[in-house]
DNA sequence: GATCCTCGAGTTCT
DNA sequence: CTCGAGGATC
């Protein structure tokens, strides 16, 4: 064969190969076997092997090719990648129809749907036609450059198709994710090899996608559908339907499950077909998008400052699952409250498997009357947290009894009281499970931030005698550390250097430690900012408590009544004669005013720096931070995946800022 | 007395 | 994140 032959081959070949890429993954229609497709694709592989001057990188053999690196690098988006609003009720898609007609002054609208897929949004760059850098969304702004990944995708076109004129520069918005059959196998093939398991496709997607090493990408079946042009030489399409065909014209996958609708009826519609074939579809979708689908009321609509006006997600209703309730058991948790607690016949939900939920307390788990042996329906509240929706009677069964609380604690047999809706054992001084939880608390983040004092160690101690009040931490030995089961020289050492160095500590901190009722961080604050120290605090009354702005009669007998407690008086005793040195509370040392008077939420994750750090931060420049949004609340912080509260924000109005914007606020440059 | 705003406490799985 | 309830405010 000569040179020009080969040349002439090669490139017939990588048409070919192309084509039929594009028709498996994008159009999911193949008109060969996989056998066929194999031949191609060696023969191709040979020729350039033996003309390696013919190889160039947009060959479909070139996917993979690249070195492990270190760390992904970051990059910055063209275009800052918005995310979606999301509902999930009927009325708020008619209110976003009548909000959309409002604005744009008319009665029809026609409106684009899609399915919503369940994976992880990239940004996609083309240049004069070949694929030249993909990133993921990371938060919003800069991503991580995840190229030679993205080019493991054999759905993904490294060119795009000659004949169809691509634009010089494109940019595309595409969501990679991984079909449920694959997942499956993955799945198989990792637990053969004794690697963990997935626990949905979305992760083992975004999983596989960050890899530092490119050739497990390529081991790792994933896929990609591009449903946004984010930039583009030369005119824009005039729609977003029309945006979606120009993007299957270059040979790029778009859904194939859309739909142009003339009413908000035809959308509603499309919803419910779409939630029916939910199931039986190979891969999975959380919901739909619905798109005003001209561009220039796209335009005229606009975005806030994380999301476009002019689209939404249309989510499912949470995904529930049915089972059994297998047990009810009570918890005894650090204040002494009993939470009963449903143990399940495993289940899967969502794509995580779930074997317990909280019932809260008696009162819930009557108005639901479930009992042990009943059947239910479990859902992942806010995505996240299993709860009971309801139950799910079985003709004919045979009903056990009602759950009814115990009457003695089922940890320390002491008797248990009843307080409005919740129930808590009385045995504050015997119970184990309390020590233990109030040790847990002691030792927390918040509080006195004892490192490497987790769970398992606390219930040694306890289990052990070896601590049986807070104040014997810190007489706690190296010999007697050594006996706990996973106990070595190292861990040992570092324990004890951790508690050391958690006796100097501020007055805020320890009554925040000290787990009295009703004081959590913020009203520990508030006391230490009052009173100054300790002996102050103990010598105050009731009354004076009451003085205190925030402090009403419930915290202030709580307080009177700890400190009045002989018990109590002796630990915190025996914790300063062990050589805890008490600091007056760190005073909130604002570096500037420039917010205050603001009040900031945060909900979902932020990247740069943790909550705690961030809410520092805020305060630093003399604002604060709650935990709830409310009419007074200035800014909502929205960082990625933002819960309920960022709806909230919406409802009322409340500015919303991206994690970008936060760090202008307070860090100005 | 009603209403709004916050805080505290408990919770799941990886 | 959600619930229940304490405290402030009108």
């Amino acid at each position: 064969m000569t040179h020009n032959q080969a040349k002439e081959r090669i490139a017939a070949l990588r048409l070919e190969v192309r084509h039929h890429d594009h028709l498996y993954y994008s159009k999911d229609r193949p008109e060969i076997s996989d056998a066929e497709y194999d031949r191609l694709f060696r023969e191709l592989v040979e020729l350039e092997t033996a003309y390696p001057d013919l190889l160039t990188s947009d060959s479909p053999t070139q996917r993979v090719g690249a070195p492990p690196i270190d760390e992904l690098a970051k990059v910055p988006h063209e275009k800052p990648m918005l995310s979606l609003d999301s509902i999930t009720d009927r009325e708020d898609v008619q209110a976003f129809d009548t909000r959309m007609k409002r604005e744009l002054e008319t009665d029809h609208i026609v409106y684009t749907v899609e399915p919503k897929f369940d994976g992880l949004s990239v940004e996609l760059v083309y240049d004069q036609g070949k694929f030249v850098r993909g990133s993921t969304r990371g938060d919003g702004r800069t991503g991580e450059e995840v190229t030679v990944n993205l080019r493991t995708i054999r759905a993904l076109p490294l060119q795009l198709r000659h004949d169809s004129s691509p634009p010089a520069h494109l940019v595309v918005r595409g969501e990679v994710y991984m079909r449920l059959d694959e997942f499956q196998s993955l799945n198989r093939r990792m637990t053969e090899r004794g690697e963990e398991a997935f626990a949905n496709p979305r992760n083992a997607a975004a999983g596989s996608l960050r890899m530092l090493d490119s050739r497990v990408t390529a081991s790792r079946p994933l896929t990609v559908t591009c449903y946004d042009i984010m930039a583009v030489s030369g005119p824009a399409p005039p729609s977003h339907w029309d945006e979606l065909e120009a993007l299957a014209g270059w040979s790029l996958p778009v859904p194939a499950h859309r739909r142009r609708c003339r009413s908000i009826e035809e959308v509603l519609a499309f919803h419910q077909s779409t939630d029916a074939m939910r199931e039986s579809l190979p891969f999975e979708i959380d919901g739909i998008v619905v798109k005003v689908d001209r561009r220039d009321w796209q335009d005229q609509l606009g975005s806030k400052s994380r999301s476009p006006r002019w689209a939404i997600a249309y989510k499912f209703a949470p995904r529930k699952e049915i089972t059994d309730i297998q047990d009810i058991v009570v918890s005894v948790g650090r204040t002494g409250t009993l939470t009963p607690l449903a143990l399940l016949k495993p289940v899967e939900v969502g794509g995580v498997t779930i074997s317990r939920a909280t019932l809260h307390n008696a009162d819930e788990v009557a108005r639901k009357d479930v009992r042990v042996g009943d059947r239910v329906k479990v859902e992942r509240a806010g995505d996240v947290i299993p709860a009971i929706t309801e139950r799910v009677p079985v003709p004919g069964e045979q009903r056990q009894d009602p759950f009814v609380m115990p009457d003695h604690c089922p940890v320390c047999g002491s008797a248990v009281a009843r307080e409005g809706a919740y129930f808590y054992c009385t045995g504050q001084t015997v119970c184990v499970a309390q020590l233990k939880g109030a040790i847990e608390h002691f030792a927390s983040k918040s509080a006195l931030n004892i490192d490497g004092l987790g769970k398992k160690t606390v219930a040694q101690l306890v289990d052990r005698g070896l601590v049986r009040d807070l104040a014997d931490l810190y007489r706690l030995t190296k010999e007697q550390l050594l006996t706990l089961e996973g106990f070595a020289e190292r861990s040992a050492t570092l324990l004890l250097a951790s508690i050391e160095r958690s006796k100097s500590v501020t007055l805020d901190r320890l009554l925040m430690g000290l787990g009295i009722r009703q004081v959590g961080q913020h009203i520990a604050r508030v006391l230490a900012q009052r009173f100054g120290t300790l002996p102050q605090l103990m010598a105050a009354t009731e009354a004076e408590f009451i003085q205190v702005h925030e402090i009403g009669p419930e915290i202030s007998a709580s307080l009177a009544s700890f400190f009045r407690e002989d018990r109590n008086r002796q630990v915190i005793a025996r914790l300063v004669e062990r050589g805890l040195s008490i600091a007056p509370p760190a005073q909130a040392t604002s570096s500037s005013h420039a917010l205050a008077g603001k009040t900031f939420v945060f909900t979902g994750g932020l990247s740069g720096y943790s909550r705690d750090e961030a809410k520092q931060l805020v305060e630093q420049h003399g604002g604060t931070v709650s935990s709830s949004v409310s009419k007074k609340t200035s800014y909502v912080v929205a960082g990625t995946d933002p819960g309920s509260k960022l709806d909230q924000a919406q409802k009322l109005g409340v500015t919303v800022l991206s994690e970008g914007e936060f760090t202008d606020l307070v860090k100005p440059a």
